[in-house]
DNA sequence: GCAATTTTGTATATTTTTATACATAATTGA
DNA sequence: TCAATTATGTATAAAAATATACAAAATTGC
């Protein structure tokens, strides 16, 4: 049986692995809440809630919420608890940042770079960039919690590999995870960028819903479904790929995947901007077409509510299988607001049976830049804080002696309980 | 602090919740399982199963695991602990039955009846012919664990409701669950008779997939899904409406719903039925027309080779959306066997992109009757042996002194440990 | 036939958790 | 102003769980 003090301090902290989980994912934040949500005695609780406040992993807020008798103390996990790294690996660009476990960027770098490169020098590149964005920061507040990476290809998460051929040219089955681990010893999510922005818009803005189908309309098409509150990514991590169902007119273009007809080959940014070239106008993506909506274009405007027509006629299909009560648009194209939104809901409406359509919500996304990058901070945060990944959290915290950076004055402020 | 013996026994038994969900679950069927699973150490392993063997909970099986030193002896729930009632509501009969946890049938009962009756009389109805069964086996062994209803509409779950006007005309938005908790006052649970075939599938032939869909295609046409081993039912309980997709064609046909074009309007049992009076055939349902495919007419096989493909048409949509491993293929129609299965795969693998299909598995559902009202004593079982349904089961069993029959000489074979 | 291995049984000391109790703090409303 | 209410702090006895240890059972393989 170890002898007390540091050993015992660090029993004292592992043992309270439960408790910062419920804390850290907001699932409790209260001794009150703590005491119904984890069934401990509330002995147990305030013991092992003083050790996480006497390692400085959780504090107790400025903030009481009125009870009608003593008020209710918040507490919430320290802000300095660790930082994670996450990298949105695009096609041309490699967007790097430092984040805060809210997720909140501290420090960020964007690096060019070749997909033709293949996915070994790359992940050095941006091993290097996080070493980089570390140093910077002189290592940012205690310790590294995990790293993230955004990918614009389908992810088996599981694997934490992509699956299939796809734009990540070389990529397709490569250990991703395994030399990032390497680097830095610390656990490592890979997903999707359509489901990492699904999750952020999720979290960040529609937490109270049960589920959300998450729209990107963008260069390309894709969707992201959040069900029970979590990311639902399919057999092999290639679920919500609408883009590339096809429907049958009269001359159907031929899209990118090869196939005639395809969703994204009639309302993706690439497509519009093809037919907006096609009619004398200079468009080469998405973002091009949506600079000459704001301009006023009849053409671009005409083309974009017909482009929301043809998404509102595949995401009427999804409604009838999903059932989703909030569909969020995003991505650059839904910067043309109205014009896109009206002809989405034109058809869910009309192809769908009242049942699934009377409560469903269809909205923009808030504006906001990265995303992607916010969502795979997000995800590393989730899992680092889960039950099991905070126990992962606690002994790693033990064993290397790391601990947010606190006064001498703080140190060890309580005594065990009991 | 309650005295020792009954009081004490019955501790010890609603303290040993959490084993006996893991071993009822067959998360766990041995002591290392359960020392593994449980997170708890060896004597109180040993502590909470000798209580539940004690209580005839659970039992020891014959059966042993060879392991290179002494057997690991298997454990199962004692079958005697209880029993389930299920009722599978349909648009003319009500087919009750009195089962065991595995689910299998103890002895069951068909009665006519009209929608036209409303949902009280009928519930009523239900519930006298439960007692008949109950009475007809002497009440069956153990407690009566919860009750299961299965209806041919969409159900929101959570608040246990028909979700919209339906074919179960004046059941909208009625409590079903609490005049059947009034009769009987056990837990109940109803749901939408595609969800509980699809997890009856699932957990009887499937259930080392993480994810699968299942179709059935009858009279109508609808979809169950299962994500992460769990049914996946939508925001309002009405995911899945896959018969009511529309797409464009010559001469759409009208649908029973009132819009042109559905699927169900080209390939559901009554479609088909439809087109083959209009070739002078007899045929007025899912049945008749496999009558005519069993009897090799060749206009009715013309016709399921068709529905197959329109079935086809609308699962690589799904596929594209949901990206499953596996899809199953039941109801009526599915007795068509290849002359529907391979118009579904032809479709699907023409339109789908080689990533969505390449480890696709499309099967016929093996052969079975009732598989609603098995689903539903499934769904019964899944939520009582779940933790959190097993610490309300064992609460139920020591406050109602009921405990599994068994021999006077078993009784309290095992002291305390410890 | 027997040693090695793995599972299961039982016992006891130590540690942890819970139950119970008394007390203080910080509102809230009459 | 003060009693009531709710949250939080602290202490102690009792109960439960864990760690540790020794032993027996039932294979398996040489």
């Amino acid at each position: 049986m170890p002898t007390r003090d540091s050993a015992g301090d660090n029993a004292a902290l592992t043992n309270a692995s439960d408790i910062f989980s419920l804390i850290a994912t907001g699932a409790a934040v209260s001794r009150s809440a703590l005491l119904e949500r984890s069934g401990l005695s509330r002995v147990t609780v305030t013991q092992r809630l003083n050790a996480l406040i006497a390692a400085d992993l959780v504090e107790e807020a400025a903030k009481t919420l009125p009870s009608g008798g003593r008020p209710t103390r918040v507490l919430a996990v320290n802000r300095r608890v660790g930082h994670v790294l996450v990298a949105n690996i695009g096609e041309a660009h490699l967007h790097l940042a430092l984040m805060s476990p809210e997720p909140a960027v501290i420090a960020q770098s964007t690096l060019r770079y070749e997909v033709a490169e293949g996915p070994a020098a790359t992940l050095d590149r941006i091993a290097d960039g996080f070493r980089r964005l570390l140093s910077d920061t002189d290592g940012g507040d205690g310790m590294l919690l995990g790293i993230g990476l955004s990918l614009p290809a389908p992810v088996d998460y599981k694997r934490g590999r992509v699956v299939g051929p796809s734009i990540m040219r070389g990529w397709d089955d490569v250990d991703i995870i395994g030399p990032m681990v390497g680097h830095f010893g610390v656990p490592v999510y890979v997903d999707n960028d359509v489901n990492l922005m699904t999750l952020y818009e999720y979290r960040r803005h529609f937490h109270l819903a049960d589920d959300m189908l998450f729209i990107k309309v963008g260069t390309g098409i894709g969707a992201g479904f959040i069900a029970d509150g979590k990311i639902f990514r399919g057999a092999h991590g290639a679920s919500g790929d609408i883009g590339h169902i096809q429907f049958d007119s009269d001359d159907p273009p031929l899209c990118r995947c090869g196939k005639l007809g395809c969703v994204e080959a009639r309302a993706a940014g690439w497509a519009i901007a093809r037919d907006l070239r096609a009619h004398g106008f200079k468009a080469d993506n998405a973002r091009d077409v949506i600079a000459l909506v704001e301009e006023q274009v009849p053409e671009a405007i005409m083309m974009l509510r017909k482009a929301g027509r043809v998404i509102g006629e595949v995401m009427a299909d999804v409604v009838s299988i999903l059932n989703p009560g909030l569909i969020v648009v995003g991505g650059t194209l839904a910067r043309g607001g109205d014009f896109l939104l009206s002809g989405i809901r034109e058809l869910v409406y009309q192809r769908c049976l009242p049942l699934a359509t009377r409560e469903l919500n269809i909205v923009l996304a808030p504006p906001q830049a990265d995303i992607a990058l916010f969502g795979a901070g997000q995800l590393v945060v989730d899992n680092v804080f889960s039950p099991a990944g905070a126990a992962n959290l606690l002994n790693r915290m033990v064993s290397t002696a790391v601990r947010p950076d606190r006064p001498e004055r703080a140190r060890r402020r309580m005594g065990r309980a009991g």
